[in-house]
DNA sequence: GATAGTCTAGTTATCGATAACATGGGTTGA
DNA sequence: TCAACCCATGTTATCGATAACTAGACTATC
């Protein structure tokens, strides 16, 4: 058979043991040229460079890792892209990769374990050296593909009860707590909460439970919930669950939202019905979100270092993979990550 | 050698060579067994089944796409993940490829054509059966790369002046000069813009000279552009820039900002200062993000179907990509997406 | 009842790279 | 001067699946 180099460039893009025939060595000589470390003649590799130039070779990392048995994939699993807090963990996840030759793998689950499940299924056909994946609610066959794939696991965005690896976050249920603290403290006493209607969202489930507990503790009145939309819910419903907590409960003198989406949505209500804020009612959000840092009144809220997040679990997701790699098994980690209540103008 | 299954399981995970030696059948049946379409006795099936149950085995891709030539890889670059606009478009992709069998890598440029290139290295690598990438500019380099993996490439988010191969966009020099027709016909005369520093962001390059054409063409004073920030420009800047805006040209009766993101930053500025908006100052932002429909005051914005930009892109890759497999070539395409002035109470 | 056709399943070769081992020339050091 | 060693490179086997072909058993049709 012809070179392919030969007869037909474009017809089959070239493979290795072309630019090898090109440049006059093996196509192992090639292989090792075309990774960092290996002993090769400058010279040879100056020779197999410009015939990978010339050929416009581009290695083919499929059947390299079936041999090396290293795809070089790490996948992660968000609840969501089209949310600026797991973006911005999707973000981090992606710096603590880069350079390192890893490819994410991104996933997103719409917040329900049932599509978790699948795509963990199909992230692991492909073989990842590694995998996170957000907060600690799992199929029970979830945790079984999890555990018999012997990959790195890293659970991150909650606290879970029995992780199933390495795990990067912090209490959702203790962080609402703390708003509550600081809302009570500030002289607030009638104090409400904004959520979704199911606990699909875990963690605005918790954050509820958080609060709940916050506010039984304090002894203040309790069960001043509002429950408006399929989690996570968007500033629009922010928008009418306000309506509705005030309608409801006419004294209320401040209101937590799950996340600073709602918030800002309670907010812009406020501001459009003439309401104070913080004067006739303070609001707080969760998360931080540049729209919270931004408005007017800013918005009160927690900061959970989205970014961090995913920058802590990337990192020891590699690190736990180049443990694996060396043989070795990086001992199980559970960073916590920091959270802190930010004031603002809204309370 | 004795099977794998019978005496370490977990040291090594089990092939289809395992699971056919407990199913009592040939790997080849197993293959077929697992992809759905081939005919299988229902009972062989079953012994497959429970032997893939029992054993815990998933399906390595890798290995089949060696031999089969199809990774089931569709790649796709967007400038960041950190911005809804393409959040949402990358959603957009995800919902088109979903149920498909192809499994999307996204990467994310940060608005630069040279990370861009580092990119589509990266992906082509892994042996993507097509690619997805934003606007039209790329470096000589990305071109040739794009040409000769022969493979389907879509651009999506802007009308390239000379297309790789297939595209999914709109014209925002066009959506910006429509914007600033709508604001003149509404009265305003003096309209200034606000946009980053540079032409990094291709897009609101774009924007920034369609609304220089459309200025020009309809008498106006022009030049009243305030270019703050690295772009994309965030909300922040958005604020600072609309009190340089008002500060160096205190007649403007109109802003347009680069994104709705700028806007709304613009629009709480004015909010905290007691600017009335739209009296004083009307805004005008792009993208129709969330926040604009739900600020008050909501802020006009030219909307341009985000997910459907992503969701068409999706679909047309996928066709493609598909017409490939059956030794087809689909026609070169360009679809036109739609976008529209939405007026709010900002204007 | 014979021929063709359909189903089901097995065999063999192969995808494109890399691991592991082999080789031969040059260098070092006692 | 010779053994030991290193460096640059080649050879062979292999990773785990699937394509393509093959083959036997059964069914349909006239």
């Amino acid at each position: 058979m012809p070179s392919r180099a030969d007869s037909a460039p474009q017809l089959q893009p070239p493979t290795m043991a072309d630019v090898a025939r090109l440049a006059g060595v093996s196509a192992m000589t090639v292989s090792r040229a075309l990774r960092d470390g290996a002993s090769i003649a400058a010279e040879t590799r100056e020779r197999i460079m410009s015939a990978v130039e010339e050929l416009g070779y581009v290695l083919d990392q499929s059947a390299g890792s079936l041999s090396s048995k290293r795809t070089g994939f790490v996948a992660a699993l968000i609840p969501s892209i089209n949310n600026s807090n797991f973006a911005d963990t999707a973000r981090g996840i992606t710096d603590a990769l880069a350079g390192t030759g890893l490819q994410l793998l991104l996933g997103y689950t719409d917040y329900t374990v049932e599509k978790e499940e699948q795509l963990i299924e199909a992230m692991l056909r492909r073989r990842p050296e590694g995998i996170i994946v957000t907060g600690g609610s799992h199929t029970a066959r979830s945790r079984r593909l999890l555990e018999r794939a012997a990959i790195p696991v890293v659970e991150m965005w909650d606290l879970p009860r029995e992780p199933i690896g390495h795990v990067v976050g912090f209490s959702n249920a203790a962080a609402a707590g703390q708003l509550v603290r600081v809302l009570h403290a500030k002289g607030y006493r009638r104090i409400g909460f904004i959520g979704g209607t199911s606990n699909r969202d875990t963690r605005g489930a918790e954050r509820r439970s958080g609060f709940e507990a916050a506010v039984e503790e304090l002894g203040l009145p309790a069960g001043r919930v509002i429950s408006f939309g399929a989690p996570p819910i968007s500033m629009q419903q922010g928008s009418e669950a306000i309506v509705r907590l005030l309608d409801r409960w006419p004294d209320i003198d401040a209101a937590i939202c799950v996340s600073d989406l709602s918030a800002f949505g309670a907010v812009m209500e406020c501001n459009r019905r003439g309401w104070a804020v913080p004067k006739r009612i303070a609001i707080a959000g969760f998360g931080d979100f540049e729209v919270a840092r931004c408005a007017y009144p800013s918005i009160t809220t927690v900061s959970v270092a989205c970014h961090e997040i995913g920058l802590k679990a990337g990192d020891l997701l590699l690190r736990a993979v180049e443990a694996t790699r060396g043989g070795n098994d990086l001992p199980r980690q559970t960073l916590v990550t920091d959270y802190e209540v930010i004031l603002r103008e809204s309370t």
